[in-house]
Formats: structure tokens, sequence, C-alpha cells
DNA sequence: CGTAGTTCTCTAACACCGTAAGAGGGAGAT
DNA sequence: ATCTCCCTCTTACGGTGTTAGAGAACTACG
């Protein structure tokens, strides 16, 4: 069975769900598809295309994972939908945001903007305001993944009590959300989400 | 005059400055600094320690840069103002959002959310409201300007036409919004922020 | 059948990277 | 004069992306 583009995607797509993304190298990729780093040269122009294509894949399984507008509103709900689908889609791979964010060039995350704008246009909205609303709702959510998926620092975490008497605004209220209730960080997420597109809910416990 | 922790960090937010994050080598740096590489490794723990101090460097800018609290409100327009300052910052320093959406260990990013918060709940927000809402703008911002600093692709720009071609509606609202209007990209990032704090504006044209 | 061409993988090498180990110079204190 | 601390050096290791070019295997053509 020859080597091609799509078995080194995929192989380099499972290279950074196990390792992440910074493990990522054309020898270790080459290794794990039995052949030598020059090789995956003829079918990858060269590492900068290899991770534009990646993030291609993963905006592929965000843009899958949109459910198609129905109910009523003017689609705001349904953006709030999409975006909690792009956030599933990015979580799903290790550094899946830090994947899609750096990447240079792909049409990918503009097929996503295109399709949401586009969707809510035809249900009635603004030309203009949609625009601005999926600009918000896509950024904050990229922003958002990229800190939910960002590494712990590398030495001892700082001690509860250090963290309380540094940021004792944050970490009451970060307790008064989580403690006792059973939210999760999902349910944070959504709050947030529908904060930034004016939507109603959040709903206060 | 010996180099110290300061003029190094100095030296590497310059050669970031001008050569971008990918450029920042600590070979390159030790050059500018008339001195070899190892011998970073002794103002310096290692490489990622500077990215932290870079980070540090930059969000204590934007932390310096956010207006003191002033006016009536329930402290929203603050906090946009604090957005704004935040944006500014990181668009002062070439890949200024890459260098602090990056860093492992940064408590100056803590640092901008407790202040941000602790002002809202002192001027009367609730506290859960208030980091749902520091969360969102955050975040937000830095997501919008990953995205305003990242490079362009490496071929050449793909044409308007084409572009209108895929994303015809976005192509639309982006033209309506830019041409003839004086607005600006800064213009852009006020209505986004506006309309993901929920507040008023984002003046209709 | 032979030969030419295409497709894919190989080896060898280059320049660069972060980093470790340890030698050594220079200044100040004992 | 020696000891000690601070700072910089040289050397080296294993890793990176990438290029150049040789060569094997297969296909198509005369």
């Amino acid at each position: 069975m020859p080597l091609n583009r799509e078995r080194v995607l995929d192989e380099a797509l499972r290279l950074v769900d196990e390792e992440g993304l910074d493990r990522l190298s054309l020898r270790i990729l080459a290794a794990r598809l039995n052949v030598q780093a020059p090789t995956l040269y003829w079918h990858v122009k060269n590492k900068s295309e290899l991770l534009d294509a990646l993030a291609d894949a993963v905006m592929d399984e965000a843009i899958a994972a949109v459910p198609p507008p129905a109910g009523v509103g003017d689609g705001r709900e349904w953006l709030f939908e999409a975006l909690r689908a792009l956030r599933a889609a990015l979580l799903q791979h290790r550094d899946g945001a830090r994947i899609i964010s750096g990447a240079r060039d792909s049409l990918r995350r503009g097929d996503f903007s295109e399709t949401a704008m586009a969707t809510l246009v035809q249900r009635g909205m603004d030309a203009r305001d949609a625009r601005l609303l999926v600009l918000v709702g896509e950024r904050f959510t990229v922003g958002w993944v990229l800190e939910e998926q960002s590494p712990p620092p590398e030495g001892p975490a700082p001690s509860v009590e250090q963290l309380r008497a540094r940021f004792p605004v944050a970490t009451r209220a970060i307790g008064d959300y989580f403690t006792g209730t059973g939210r999760t960080a999902d349910d944070l997420f959504d709050d947030a989400a529908r904060l930034a597109l004016g939507l109603p809910g959040a709903g206060r416990s």
C-alpha cells in the first residue's frame, strides 16, 4: 500500500492528538509512516502547507458539525449552536485552536464565516449586523478554546492560597460558579457565548 | 556595561518587533547583544521563560494603558475602554497577541482580569456577571487581535473576484462597511467589542 | 522485447535550533 | 596571594526543516 497525501495528513493529525502540536516533526511523522523524512516532501509541499491542511481538516469537522438552521428566531440561536459545534470540534483535537489560529492560508475558516453570515442574512438579519455578530462569535470562540487548551505552567501549580491572595475577586467568582452547583466548563462557555451574542438566558442560579 | 536580564528582554522584544516572533532565536538575540548564545542562559532560565517574560512585558503595557474608572455607568463602558487599551497594547508589538496567548506562565494575564473584575464589582455589578463579562471581553479581544496580526498567506493573494465568488455575503458586507464610509479597522473593533459586551451604539450609518 | 518516462523512496548533506558541561577571565574580599 | 563570585567563553549533542540527487519499481510506447 503506497503512501499518499491523505495517509500523511491522517497520521499527522493522530500524532498531534497524541503528543501535541509541538511534537509534530517531519522526522517523527515519517517514522510513524515507516518512511524517511524527505519522502514526505513528495506528498506535501512543506511543513507550513501541512499545518494548513491540518487546519482545513479540523475546520471541515467543525463545519460538518454545524446543525442545519431551524426554528423561528432571527438566527442568533442558530449561531449559538454553530459556535458550540465549533468549540466541540476544536476540543476534539489536542491543540485544535492553535492549529486553526496558526494556519496561514486556510479558506475553510472563511467558509465557516460565510455560511454563518449567509444563514443569518437569509433569516432576515441585516448584513452588517450579521457580519459583526459572526466575527464576534467566531473570534471569541477561538480565543476561548485557545485558553481552554493552553497547557498548565511547567513548574508546580501555585497553591490555592496564593491564587486567592493575588486574585481574590476572580477566585471567589470561579468558586461560586462551580462549587456546589453542578456546572461544568461547557456551561461556562454556553453562558459566555450567549452573553457575547446578546442572547437571553445564561440562566441565573 | 555588563549585560543584564533587562537588556536581554528589551532586545528580545525589539527583535520580535522588527523580525517577528518566528525569527526570535537565542543565537540571533545573542548576536545582537554581542555575546554568544549560551551566555543568555546566565540571565534567563531558558527560552520558554524568556517568552513568558515577553508576555509579561506586553501585558504590563496593556495594564498601564487602561484608563482609571470614571463616569457613572455600571462599568461596562469602562471595560470597553480597557479592551481598547488591551488591543492597542497588543498591536503595538508585532505578534503581540501570539506572544501573550503562547505564554505558559504569565500572572499578568490574571492581573488584568482581576483588576477588571474588581472594578466592575466595585461599581455594583454582580460578581458572576462581572467574571463572565471580563472573560468574554478578554478572550474576544485576544482572538480578534490574533486574527488582525496573522500574516497574509505566502503565495500571491487570491484575486478579488475569487474571493467574491467564494464568499459573496462576507465580501459584500465588508465592502459596505468600509468603502465610501471613512471607517477603519479600529472602528470595526469598537463596533464588535460593543456588541460583545452588550453595549448600545455601534452607530448604524 | 527494449527503452523511455513517470512515480515514489532513498541517502547524504546543510544550516539552523535549544541546550548542557565545563573552562577561564576578571574583580573584590580575606 | 589566594579564594570566591560573577559572567562569558568554547565545545558539543541531538534535534529541526529542507535541498539535491541517485535509484528502484512500474507503465506505456515503438
